[in-house]
DNA sequence: GGTAGACCTGGACGC
DNA sequence: GCGTCCAGGTCTACC
């Protein structure tokens, strides 16, 4: 098993009323964690309802509570564009409305999820000491979604896709079903709401094609309970189980799946797609057809064992920070929507 | 077990 | 401005 082991996740102090009708919460984070850095790690910090803006150094994004849905703004006062000064500093999360402390509690579980504020640092320290070029950057977290529903219908919208059509189905998703937090921006829809709407609804307002059948099944399993997330989550649970069980659902096949393992903290696995190709070809220097390519690919990763995506992935992270240059710097407007390795 | 072709969308390209 | 081609991962039918 190559799951983060779980630990005590840092938790918020008291909250304070802000001035818009929200409140303040601070939330206390590893020594390590960098705002800048670990959120923008990997591509879904670029899709709705996630908002990175470089001038604050802030992201923005509603969170969807038992209650409704929440505006939050999550800072980190101290912390550099790029560069690592102020690591380790507390968070600064404002909403924008009034929280109770069960809301609250909410909240928390769903940024700590979001920002993998729980992975042990042993464990990061574990992948420095096999792959020592990101030891100095500090790069060990990759963003992900508050939920692991999100995570899988953000996963079936990159498939088969090239990455502006990913952006735009959503956009859509949020804008068309994700209901509004008070300061009117939408939220991720939930498991409900997509189980309820029609496969045709979906392709004709938010562009999802072919795959609107298999995200209302995937929706109807997460919503009903035929997708039992905690035990995914499980670190106890082993590798395999999981990749099997996740192979058995619509949509889902062995890319998506390895790609969901590594969002559920589970590292070994390498989501081999044309980037990874790409990737071979140009960085690697593999000469031959895709397959071989990408069989040269695995065998070249597999050093790295547990850690096997994350040394990929901050490889492969690093060749677009040297086309685009700092991720933290990077506007969504203008690098999210035309983001392809195409134009690379 | 391996493989070919269909499934959709939107960008690129040619006219 | 319009039509055509193409990229992209999963699924199904077929061998």
């Amino acid at each position: 098993v190559s799951a983060a082991p779980a630990r005590a996740a840092p938790g918020p102090r008291r909250a304070a009323p802000a001035a818009d009708g929200g409140e303040v919460l601070r939330i206390d984070v590893p020594g390590d964690f960098h705002l800048p850095r670990d959120v923008c790690s990997y591509g879904y910090f670029l899709l709705e309802p996630n908002h990175w803006d470089p001038a604050t150094t802030t992201l923005r994004r509603v969170l969807s509570l038992s209650d409704g849905p929440v505006r939050v703004l999550i800072a980190q006062p101290g912390a550099t564009l790029t560069g690592s000064r102020g690591r380790g500093r507390p968070l600064r999360v404002q909403t924008d409305r009034p929280l109770d402390a069960q809301r609250r509690g909410e909240a928390r579980a769903q940024i700590v999820r979001m920002l993998r504020l729980d992975e042990d640092e042993a464990h990061i320290r574990a992948f420095h000491r096999l792959d020592g070029r990101w030891r100095r950057s500090g790069r060990g977290r990759l963003f992900r979604s508050p939920t692991f529903f999100e995570d899988l219908v953000k996963t079936v919208t990159s498939c088969n896709i090239a990455w502006p059509s990913t952006v735009a189905m959503n956009l859509r998703l949020c804008r068309v079903l994700g209901r509004r937090a008070p300061s009117g921006d939408p939220e991720f829809p939930t498991p409900a709401r997509l189980a309820r709407t029609r496969p045709s609804t979906l392709r004709a307002r938010c562009s999802v094609g072919y795959r609107d059948r298999r995200l209302v099944e995937l929706a109807r399993l997460v919503d009903r309970g035929g997708i039992d997330v905690a035990w995914l989550e499980d670190p106890s649970t082993p590798d395999e189980a999981v990749l099997r069980e996740m192979l058995g659902w619509p949509g889902i096949g062995p890319y998506a799946a390895a790609n969901l393992m590594q969002l559920l903290g589970r590292y070994a696995h390498l989501p081999l797609d044309t980037e990874s190709v790409r990737h071979g070809r140009l960085v690697l220097g593999f000469r031959g057809s895709a397959a071989e390519v990408m069989r040269r690919v695995r065998a070249h990763f597999e050093p790295f064992g547990a850690h096997r995506f994350r040394a990929y992935w901050f490889e492969l992270w690093a060749f677009y920070e040297s086309r685009r240059g700092p991720s933290p710097t990077w506007e969504k407007a203008r690098v999210g929507s035309s983001f392809t390795a195409a134009r690379l």
